[in-house]
DNA sequence: CTGAAAGCGCTTACAG
DNA sequence: CTGAAAGCGCTTACAG
């Protein structure tokens, strides 16, 4: 019913091994079969069939991609957008990305993606957070991994992660540049890598400036990142007096709370005090004021994991190494202009 | 390498033949061969692979999932959650899900989804509005098709739309029931077939509840359905006076923009103006007040596609009908209390 | 430079 | 109730 290579073969004049040659780039084909074998393809409309292909081969020309349930769930727009950066490159190298979630906890006999059970991916891509377990397991049986936005503690992994100490260092510099001399830092808990590192930037720019660090800045809310932990955390801010003039917030959903609190509290921002936040969310714009945040290419994040992954598959023997995503200030209302 | 047919076959001591009904379930297996054949297959850890049972089969046991490029780029969380809500879906009857966008204009030399020029899946899914060209192409070619949120205005299509009638007209009845009497109405274009919907479900709530519709509280942008349409909307209305004393904004986003209007105009919500939204976006609770709004279950719109689409596949002379999802009115701040 | 042949791992008539 | 055989549409040594 649909056309095989058989029938380009005949159209063509010449067998099918020849225009499976063609077909894969094979040197020391004549230019004149390369040519009748192309028209035939593209008369007839051809295109081999991946089954068929994937049996030979034993590639299958999928990618795994992988989500801890709990940003799947949710549809998180942040691991939304690295799952489309990731499709779309994946398209380029003619690649389909397999979409999956996972368990928080990892179970040896029901949690193995399907996609590894059934052999049906080239390489895998984890985003997020999972259970370590999860990684290693796919990691020993020796599947290409690359892992996105996480790394577990122990071991060695091909990783794409978000530029965070060159973030929170470029936030607090430009605050420092306009003029602010007492910044505060409010973040969630520091067992998360990316906010730790986040930190460290802020603790980086402060140093190279000559600023000291005030404890009494300080806040963080050791549970998560939500918009109820910047609540929280702006709380303690506020009864620590004295107040810093400038706060980085290491992630936007925080921030929102901090102007919330700000706003209840009749704390103008940015005329009292300067925001910044981090990850440029979707609905950092919503906030009022505008909120001024750290933007992440998360599109590139995915694209890039992709690159990487594709690289290993081809030359599984490349060494591990970790891919720094660039960021960018965004400067809207939250942050103010130069201070006099 | 990995384990095939044949290692069961001889484990089991019968041929890959039975070894093959017995996974497929055919009937008149004697109940012994069963069993030695599912401790074979268990102990080994087998699973068949896909790309030969495919090549047989022609089934690819992939649905393919096509998103406008304008939802896709920027990773739409409406379509996110269709999407995830499919894939969970799928899933479970042991399909994968293959993603792509499209162009705004289907170019039938250049943007057919590569999965249908592969032949690499055996139904396909369409969200949101695209090219009428490129369902039509697809429908044409026999693919199994389900649109979901979106129905061209020529032709005969499996889809999953939105009841949005039935959620216009609960959240007016709402409205109605606590009390208000003069109840304007808030949209985008009525080229979209969702709004005009839900302006026919707001217009059977008044008039089953006797009340007049005033032209002066319909107010439209005629663009689109983003905050700034909503903003230009809720300007109208105002200069319209006089005011209703609550507003069905036929869309979040427009809600939000309605919402920041009132405020900056010391128009107290819900006091002076109640206001009901549509879609329950995310994001909705961040507003002030927060925004009451008509849920949408996204993800059950995306299941219902896939169960749809998989039903189709296996009986393919299934006739065309349309599938509403249902909506459920989420009571928040926006729309106040009973009146007096 | 090109073709004939074997084989990838399944499924499915067809025998028995 | 079960097995031997053919075949799905490709790729890839191996000849020539």
């Amino acid at each position: 019913m649909s056309i095989t290579i058989k029938d380009v073969a005949k159209k063509a004049g010449v067998s099918p091994s020849t225009v499976s040659f063609v077909m894969n780039k094979r040197e020391g084909i004549s230019k004149k079969v390369i040519k009748k074998v192309e028209k035939a393809i593209s008369e007839l409309n051809y295109y081999p069939q991946r089954s068929a292909r994937s049996l030979v081969t034993q590639k299958t020309s999928n990618i795994g991609f992988i989500l801890g349930e709990k940003h799947f769930s949710i549809a998180d727009p942040f691991y939304t957008k690295i799952l489309l950066g990731a499709e779309f490159e994946a398209r380029k190298h003619n690649y389909y990305v397999l979409l999956t979630s996972t368990d928080k906890k990892f179970d040896e006999k029901k949690s193995i993606p399907r996609f590894v059970i059934e052999n049906n991916v080239d390489g895998i891509i984890i985003a997020g957070s999972t259970d370590d377990a999860l990684i290693n397991y796919i990691h020993q049986l020796g599947i290409p991994l690359v892992l996105i936005d996480y790394l577990p503690r122990q071991g060695e992994f091909h990783a794409v992660m978000i530029d965070n100490f060159r973030g929170a260092y470029d936030a607090v510099s430009h605050l420092i540049k306009i003029g602010h001399k007492n910044i505060g830092f409010i973040s969630g808990s520091f067992d998360n890598s990316n906010i730790k590192e986040r930190y460290f930037g802020y603790q980086q720019a402060l140093e190279e400036y000559n600023l000291s660090m005030d404890q009494r800045f300080i806040c963080t809310d050791e549970e998560n990142s939500g918009i109820e932990n910047g609540i929280n955390a702006a709380r303690k801010l506020i009864q620590n007096m004295p107040m810093p003039s400038a706060v980085f917030v290491a992630n936007d959903a925080q921030a929102i709370g901090c102007l919330k609190v700000f706003k209840e509290e009749k704390i103008r921002v940015p005329e009292d005090i300067a925001v910044i936040g981090f990850d440029d969310i979707d609905f950092g714009w919503m906030s009022e004021p505008k909120l001024s945040s750290m933007h992440v290419f998360k599109e590139d994040m995915g694209a890039l994991a992709v690159k990487k992954l594709i690289n290993i598959i081809e030359k599984p023997d490349t060494k591990t190494d970790k891919t720094l995503v660039g960021v960018e200030l965004i400067i809207r209302e939250s942050c103010g202009e130069n201070k006099k």
